[in-house]
DNA sequence: AGGTTGGCTGCAACCGGTTGCCGTCAGGAG
DNA sequence: CTCCTGACGGCAACCGGTTGCAGCCAACCT
């Protein structure tokens, strides 16, 4: 149906390797004769079909951004950011869904890998063994996770924890709810490190945990019945998910617990109490991310972002 | 890098027609011979090339989502349904966000055309005309749009509205404030002509809004102004911003003003007063966009789903 | 004038697969 | 022992482009 680079051709009475050349190096063809192929193009509406260019090239000129689950809030303005640094670079990010599912997530890999210059791996379940086979078929750079040999984004999650865990300690709380995220999680494991390894505090860790409101709903009874004055959750849609559990059971935030989460997400904003929550560089990671993946050259660079405290409603001072 | 066909026919010892035929119609050949095929295609770790095989069959197996801002609470799950749906017939969909910019959306479709089976164009902010020129290039299915000669999934929206102003004006509101959304929107356009054929009821229309909680905090002050006692607004995400803006000028929701979304997300839920709002089937709309485009057979079929008023905090009796 | 040079274009191979057609060969029917 | 048939696999063209190489011709140099 559409045109191809022969009907130019054609039409324009040129051999198509001269159509071919003056729309990829226009420099090398005559001025007259390119503004016929172009003027024929034009007529047909032809456009190069980028798939086939991709075969000899191997440059499609597209990003594939892959990500545990779309609808949690965090992951949009990554997602914009990083399509808006393509664009500025003229390419397009193509998104994809993995529900959770490492298999899913591979198998999305592999399908991405021929049709991608390269991958964006968000916040990935798949083992880093797994992940470092994979990359010898596509370009990765990989965010929130650090993995030999790739270049990776991390926020500071660490520093962040620290953050919270010193607002925390500062309001009077000693007893605190680690409610963690999913098992193969990064991040997860650095807060959980950091949180060891504060002196004077008194731990105590649920999960691991589905990273989603649902999954503060559901361990909210648990830390209620823990003794814990304040928790620090995952992220803020578990966050918001105990405060509601709490809230079920007649147990106020912040007076009676405080609540805080990770990201800085809209919901967050809107909910009352307004969350406290450390802001995760989301945007910034979007775009670094490309620049990593787009600038061949910085193989294994590592960039770290910091975050930032954000202190709202749902801390307090702890109860005497 | 990646081992091809011809590594694969090389090292069994076939023609590289053989080892096509061992992938793509397992029956024409001897099973001895495939089984040494596959034998060395998993040795040498071979996957076909999908862009390359799209080149001759014309079929990719994949689908493309578009959306016109993907940070929209109302997107997720319509994405989400959409991929599980194509998942389970063997195609995968990849989503890019058009930033609400009709010349990217453009951009973006000419970009996917050869590379996808087909296109879900959700929402979209491209005219009419130009949606059917485009559909000459690639199948296509529209969500929440009646485009000629084009499947389309609608939600009821007219129905939704109508259940909106009846909760409304049952609860004695009369001049009723219409924050409307984006320029080309039709969900825009069905409310605004629904209001327009009620009865009885004084409407006031605020609009093109931004699609965005700030789009409804902009309007906030305005509504406050024009003396109406009940919001409808274009969707959850808008009416959060205006009880937002409202709660700015020490309004009360809703013990001042009633405020109505549609869609139903998450920040509404989680909101305090929740939202009363009208819930869209975003999932099942997905779902059904996917089985229009799969089934090439419906060409112009249009699916309409209904919807469903969901009645929380944030309306109450109009003030006497 | 003859030899260079350089700009422009055509030729053909190639990217990684797919597929219609035909030849080969073994086994069964007559 | 022929003839036919059907299963199998090779050949080669093709999908829509790209690109190294070579040929052509006009302009330039000496």
């Amino acid at each position: 149906m559409a045109a191809t680079i022969k009907d130019v051709a054609r039409v324009s009475g040129v051999h198509v390797s001269t159509v071919s050349r003056t729309f990829s190096a226009p420099h090398l063809v005559n001025p007259a004769t390119r503004s016929r192929v172009l003027a024929a193009a034009d007529d047909l509406g032809y456009r190069p079909n980028r798939a086939a260019r991709a075969l000899t090239t191997g440059r499609t000129f597209n990003l594939g951004l892959i990500v545990a689950d779309i609808s949690n809030p965090f992951f949009p303005p990554l997602i914009k950011a990083a399509q808006a640094q393509a664009r500025g670079r003229d390419h397009h990010v193509f998104v994809a869904d993995t529900d959770e599912d490492p298999r899913v997530e591979e198998e999305l890999i592999r399908t991405l890998a021929k049709q991608v210059d390269g991958v964006l791996l968000c916040s990935p379940r798949l083992s880093n063994k797994l992940i470092e086979r994979l990359a010898e078929d596509v370009p990765f750079v990989v965010v929130n996770r650090r993995v030999r040999g790739l270049p990776s984004v991390l926020m500071n999650v660490a520093q962040g924890a620290r953050l919270a865990l010193d607002h925390l300690a500062g309001l009077g709380h000693r007893r605190i709810a680690l409610v963690s995220g999913p098992a193969g999680s990064w991040t997860s494991n650095e807060m959980r490190a950091v949180a060891a390894a504060t002196e004077g505090l008194d731990l105590v860790g649920f999960g691991p945990n589905q990273p989603t409101e649902s999954g503060g709903l559901a361990v909210a009874s648990e830390v209620a019945a823990s003794g814990a004055t304040a928790v620090l959750a995952y992220n803020d849609l578990v966050a918001l998910g105990v405060i509601e559990g709490l809230a079920e059971q007649g147990i106020g935030v912040p007076d009676q617990i405080s609540v805080i989460g990770f990201d800085d997400i809209l919901p967050g904003r809107l909910n009352r109490p307004k969350l406290t929550t450390v802001a995760m560089p989301a945007a910034a990671a979007g775009r670094m991310a490309v620049d990593l993946l787009l600038q061949s050259g910085g193989e294994g660079a590592t960039v770290t972002l910091e975050t930032a405290l954000i202190v709202r409603e749902s801390t307090g001072r702890a109860q005497t």
